[in-house]
DNA sequence: AGTAGAATAGACCAATCTGTCTATATATTC
DNA sequence: GAATATATAGACAGATTGGTCTATTCTACT
């Protein structure tokens, strides 16, 4: 299975990547945890630059997926949709392989704009709030692209914060000022 | 002049960790741009790692003062002087050394919490949240704990979202919603 | 069964990292 | 002016880094 080791590695990245950074983390460290060879990365990924760009992209799929799935698990109205995504950021931040922060993490490490790290999280951010829009234009809400913004800026703003202070309480919050701001587009 | 020196070796080593990252400015990058010998970083800091925590805090104190400052300077109603301080948040984002998430920064590059630049970086977010208790208690306004937890995650994520997206929208929304919540919390 | 491609272990390289040591030079203070 | 800190340049150590190379083994397909 020749993707199978790909995926290995790219899994075992991910979880070293979130757990220690991406400079924390070395290449043997990834190797060790995977049980591959020094090769097999380096034939499937080239360095160890194209290794996060692709975690980092990963990740953002299968953050956005989640995304998507919880919210047409949660309601068929597109309004309750964008709570639902709010509700569930608390338990994800409780989750033990809580990413929230993954792309705020890159940003961080790799400071200049231009670097494909940066660029990837820039994406992971532009989907984030693309999801909103939709939403909020489905929903008929006023200023969609406006309110979109500020949702993904509420949901940054939490992983964010729960990053530092270890609790769920901002999640509360940012689904306490999402309520707020939804009722307030919906007249 | 024993302290200017270590002033200097601060300052430079503030400027490099903001721009580049801490683990990839590597401490004769900070000398050379000081122009200070190496034994001067180890005999006043001793480590790389309590230069950091140093340059932490210094930052927060900084940055808190800076915002008492303007607060103070932008009116004598508590109320006022909260919009104040988010009304600057737009203008330090275009500032050249905005370091406004040095802070996240340092919990990205330093997962483990119990880790020194960790800690420095949540009791930041503490004071900075006690900054906003302060001014929602003399500004009579209900749930202050809340409020002020809410304001200061508005903040963080405001800082945060402008990091990826260096635009000056995040500040000025996160603006918007601050207004609105002090609004209702007035009545 | 035989061949091609993938994966292996591990030596190896050059660069970089933090931190130490030393011997010299420069200020400051009495 | 002598004594005492403090700062200097720069060699050096020991570890770690990302990445390359090779020679061998495993796996899969025809």
């Amino acid at each position: 299975m020749a993707s199978s080791k790909r995926e290995q590695v790219l899994k075992c990245a991910r979880e070293l990547f979130e757990r220690e950074g991406f400079h924390a983390t070395g290449v043997d460290r990834i190797l060790e945890k995977a049980g591959v060879a020094k090769m097999t990365l380096y034939n499937n990924f080239g360095s160890k630059d194209q290794l996060i760009v692709e975690v980092l992209n990963q990740s953002s799929e299968i953050m956005i997926g989640r995304m998507k799935e919880h919210a047409l698990a949660a309601s068929t109205d597109s309004y309750e949709q964008i709570l639902a995504i709010f509700r569930t950021l608390g338990d994800s931040y409780q989750d033990p392989d809580f990413c929230g922060c993954m792309f705020q993490a890159a940003v961080a490490e790799f400071p200049d704009h231009d670097s494909a790290p940066a660029q990837a999280a820039l994406a992971h951010h532009r989907r984030l709030t693309e999801i909103f829009l939709e939403l909020c234009t489905k929903a008929g809400l006023k200023n969609p692209e406006e309110l979109s913004r500020k949702l993904a800026l509420l949901s940054s703003g939490a992983s964010c914060v729960a990053r530092q202070t270890k609790a769920r309480t901002p999640a509360d919050d940012a689904l306490c000022i999402a309520e707020i701001l939804l009722e307030r587009a919906s007249n």
